[in-house]
DNA sequence: AAACAATAGTTGTATTTTACAACTATTGTT
DNA sequence: AACAATAGTTGTAAAATACAACTATTGTTT
């Protein structure tokens, strides 16, 4: 039976803390880490005062013209508190409105403004621009299993996202 | 050339911001807040105060039992003063000691103290039954690809690593 | 040897991000 | 009508990040 502990889905040598530089949380905090890092100092280079989570909810926003805040919340992994003070700061810059959401007067649809619309897509080739960068070299059979397993690993953490 | 064209090493389906849950920048992020957060709440649930950033330095200096405070920092991808504090933070806690490195006044080395071992060595295990949750249901070899790609990564982004 | 640059670490200060409890207002349920 | 549940806010704190300016020491240059 050695063939088939070897060729078993043994996940120790991930596991292991022996080490660093296998242990995904690590390795994927540290990605997380440069990209971020990368992506604001990029930003802000381009004379934009947007921060890295900030331009997170631009982007879910782009493409969900219309969430209140609970969704928005749990699509960032945010809690509402955070939520509510971002949402303050990116209104103040006149990036995003409120709006009282016909039926449920407690709630709000959170939506862009023409603004915040427009300097999300000028952010958007910034942060593409890094991306080019970090990607290279990469093949995409292998990007496409990244993703999956970091999906898989979210999912395994968050099971309530179904 | 269509073959070539599909074939080619093409990431614009990575980069094109139209599915949030593609672009490898937000779904790295989001793998890596929820791997810290289910950590540090496993590990505080446990009794241990430690954060995950300073388990992080616990663990480096498991693996590098002695390094100066510039080392660490590269190591762990932090600036030299945040490193000062957490040390600080740990050394009140009894975990890290500093030694004067013989040649150069400068400099101290940076070492476990037998507690730190110890607490360290209790933690790892909470830090790995998240990791085996987390990683419940991916195959070794696609983790393999996914750590190989997240390093290329990291060195494109931070190009002095080497 | 004196002057200067480079390095290791610290201090100051500010911003960003995360965490969690307690609260108001509104809606849904019994 | 009473109660629970939901959407969002406020208060407060800690953790994490960023960057400039500083001291002390070491290395280099002339």
């Amino acid at each position: 039976m050695d063939k088939s502990a070897s060729e078993t889905n043994d996940l120790r040598s991930f596991t292991c803390f022996e080490d660093y530089d296998r242990v995904p949380g690590f390795v994927i905090s540290q990605t997380a880490y440069a990209i971020r890092k990368s992506i604001a100092k990029n930003i802000k280079n381009a004379g934009f005062d947007i921060t890295p989570q900030e331009f997170a909810i631009l982007n879910r926003l782009a493409t969900h013209p219309t969430l209140n805040q609970r969704m928005l919340a749990e699509l960032t992994y945010k809690d509402r508190p955070a939520v509510t003070r971002m949402l303050t700061h990116l209104m103040t810059k006149g990036l995003v409105e409120k709006q009282t959401c016909g039926n449920d007067r407690r709630a709000y649809l959170v939506r862009l403004t023409k603004k915040g619309k427009d300097i999300r897509d000028l952010v958007v080739p910034i942060a593409q621009k890094v991306l080019h960068q970090a990607l290279d070299g990469t093949k995409i059979k292998d990007l496409e299993t990244t993703i999956k397993t970091l999906h898989k690993i979210t999912t395994n953490l968050n099971p309530q996202d179904s």
